[in-house]
DNA sequence: TTCATTTGTTAGATTTGTCTAACAGAAATA
DNA sequence: TATTTCTGTTAGACAAATCTAACAAATGAA
């Protein structure tokens, strides 16, 4: 229940980071501030700021104001950088809205451990020292993909009946995207083809130790890496 | 408290979770295997066989073997997609042991956004279709970033009192750099010189609204862009 | 068939985090 | 100064998730 490295919940690392927030342009936080920015109410912010005050992260007697310890402003703002790392991932490199990357953002920051934080870090001066990397991730990563490799590459309805292949990508409108990904079709990922399909017969696919129906069409739309000796090592699964 | 998309908690998706991996291999799943694998008591998985049942994501009736539903099966095929496309990131991507990916998927599997979802599997297939791109990073991004553009970088311990400057890298080892990673030090941030510092008297930076000293040797590892006009943009910050 | 072992359930406790409603203290106003 | 309003706290309830300990059912062996 206790998250990445600080030992405390993520509620009580969110209470922290608001309060940060709050320090950071208005000098002093009361409870009604909090309240307020984590809309949540009054009511549930004494409890915390006790249990935060227990573990000597604030500074806090009944109606003060409230302050961060030294332990409190590190934590506070350490859970802010994941935060930004985070929230900067999603839009920058994924192209995900602002809005829906900052609720994803707000979710994931507990969870991101000391040394993921720092590699994502390196990840950003890695391509910000390479301008011609940003300006391939900034024109968008789909439109231009497929065009390069696509006719080397295999289709699922092509397969042999028991033998596998890697999936390279997934060639068809969002929706049916989504649905396949929802399924476990991601790039990288071994599927065995059971038993092709037809016209009105679905093709039997194994993933995952799982079988799975797809019809005709869907199934077209599954593009696998071109095929290769086997190099003993599965995908990143087992 | 619910999660993502599913309207469930993340405990119970682990519960799915773990299901839909037995079941991947075992033809039944019973309580005691599920207790297991999550390395929780018996006791506890009970009453969570109750709630899933009562969302109808499960078919369960007391002392009965388990079984996915539709339902059931869609959340937990999903969640283990997220599961692997996390994982994947921080391993290929970050280079994070894969112990270390492991646990960081596990807790942050449960927020992922079904558009997050779809754009990371889409970064994927992109790397994937540019070997060149593969192969850049597959020789770790930290060794041949400094080289190529540090000697027109700005250090922050140049700047001008007043001025700001945007980072560009960390230039330290690993403990000086994660210290300042957690401070919020990270590529693409505006720093601000507040006062310089010099022997023994440590710079004083505004980031983020808060200001951070920092001693001379830990200053100088702050690399900053070379300075451009204001663009009125400021970074992902506000 | 009877007894021991394995497996699953229940009861009851605990922690965290939230809420509403009622109350108390402080500040502002008349 | 007295009263009203704003702010913060407490009390009490609830839900989710876990645990241990005690019990019940099913299985297997003698």
């Amino acid at each position: 229940m206790t998250n990445a490295d600080s030992g405390i919940t993520g509620s009580l690392e969110d209470y922290l980071e608001t309060i940060y927030r709050i320090l950071a342009r208005n000098s002093v936080a009361r409870v009604k501030d909090i309240a307020e920015n984590m809309e949540v109410s009054p009511a549930s912010v004494t409890p915390a700021m006790k249990r935060l005050a227990d573990k000597q992260l604030i500074r806090y007697s009944k109606r003060s104001y409230i302050d961060l310890t030294e332990k409190g402003l590190f934590i506070a703002r350490r859970t802010m950088t994941r935060h930004k790392l985070l929230s900067r991932f999603l839009t920058e490199i994924l192209g995900i809205s602002r809005k829906q990357a900052e609720s994803d953002a707000c979710a994931m920051e507990h969870f991101l451990s000391e040394s993921s934080m720092e590699r994502l870090a390196a990840f950003f001066e890695f391509l910000a020292a390479r301008p011609e990397l940003q300006a391939l991730i900034d024109t968008g990563f789909d439109e231009s993909a497929p065009l390069k490799i696509g006719p080397e590459l295999l289709c699922l309805t092509d397969l042999e009946p028991g033998s596998s292949g890697r999936i390279a990508m997934i060639n068809a409108g969002q929706q049916v995207r989504r649905e396949l990904i929802d399924s476990g079709f991601i790039q990288g990922t071994t599927v065995t083809l059971i038993r092709p399909g037809g016209t009105d017969l679905p093709f039997i696919v194994n993933l995952d130790g799982y079988d799975q129906h797809l019809s005709p069409e869907i199934a077209e739309s599954v593009l696998l890496h071109p095929h290769r000796e086997q190099t003993g090592e599965d995908d990143n699964e087992k």
